[in-house]
DNA sequence: AGATATTCCTGGAGGC
DNA sequence: TGCCTCCAGGAATATC
């Protein structure tokens, strides 16, 4: 399922066909997304040039000239498909270029969103106000400052996109692990030396998932497969009862109604 | 206010 | 083979 890495590696790859080209036409295939379209989004985006692409946490964004951005997120099922030779089903928007190139978004299980919102009133608009950093700006200190007070566990903390931006259940796992911290701790129980491991370790891990996303996929903007592209590097996640490769074994327990996948013997 | 539960949706897996 | 149930996930919303 997409996650920070994932979208990294998608915009990456949409920017390859969009940047500097002229929408030449766009279709809405579905009614019945996450929020409806507005009803003025195929004048709006068609005719403008695509002046940049870029993230932030989950969500792809891309710029046009005439003040609007078009924002994505992909939920767990949702990919850019390329160049599509035909219309499948769960395609539900599609944006065609003046180079005769298309890109059409497939999202089987509609977790994911897309919204046309004026480019200037972005950082105003509800889903981006609230988040928290994101992780390559999160220091340790910061996170000290976020957790404090707090008596919930970790895990679900760190899935709390008001924490910190952009982090799913698989990374969260995979972060903790390699921090040695338990998910089940409270997260204002946390030392600052300890915030000082897990920091650097939300962040190597992204950037060794962007960093594979890169090398190996050869569709950039389609990452697919329940597990991500980056599964066979995992550690805990879906790996219960299984090694850890430290001497322990991966349990899988439920939190917040979420899977957490954790070493008890590693984790403390 | 903070913690926890529920809702949306579909496809894949597993059971019988 | 086919039908059933369960599960996965992010974010918004509701309830304690």
């Amino acid at each position: 399922m997409p996650e920070l890495p994932e979208v990294e590696t998608t915009v990456r790859g949409l920017e390859h066909i969009l940047k500097g080209r002229r929408i030449a036409g766009v279709e809405a295939r579905r009614p019945d997304l996450r929020r409806a379209l507005p009803v003025d989004l195929g004048q709006r985006l068609t005719g403008s040039t695509v002046v940049g692409l870029r993230r932030r946490a989950k969500y792809g964004v891309i710029d046009t000239d005439r003040g609007d951005s078009l924002v994505f997120h992909l939920g767990m099922s949702g990919h850019w498909r390329i160049d599509p030779t035909e219309i499948e089903k769960h395609d539900h928007f599609l944006i065609d270029t003046d180079e005769g190139r298309r890109v059409a978004l497939n999202d089987a299980r509609r977790f994911g969103s897309l919204d046309l919102v004026p480019t200037e009133e972005l950082a105003d608009w509800p889903p981006f106000a609230a988040l928290g950093p994101e992780p390559f700006a999160m220091t340790a200190e910061e996170l000290r400052l976020r957790l404090a007070g707090r008596s919930a566990p970790i895990k679900p903390l760190l899935l709390d996109q008001r924490t910190i931006a952009g982090l799913g259940n698989i990374y969260v796992c995979e972060a903790l692990f390699r921090a040695g911290i338990n998910p089940k701790r409270a997260g204002g129980s946390i030392s600052i030396e300890r915030l000082k491991r897990l920091v650097p370790a939300i962040q190597d891990v992204l950037a060794e998932a962007i960093a594979a996303g890169g090398s190996t996929l050869r569709d950039f903007a389609a990452p697919n497969g329940e597990l991500g592209y980056f599964s066979k590097s995992f550690a805990v996640y879906g790996r219960d009862g299984r090694p850890c490769g430290s001497g322990g074994t991966v349990r899988r327990i439920v939190q917040g109604g979420r899977s957490t996948f954790y070493c008890p013997h590693c984790q403390r």
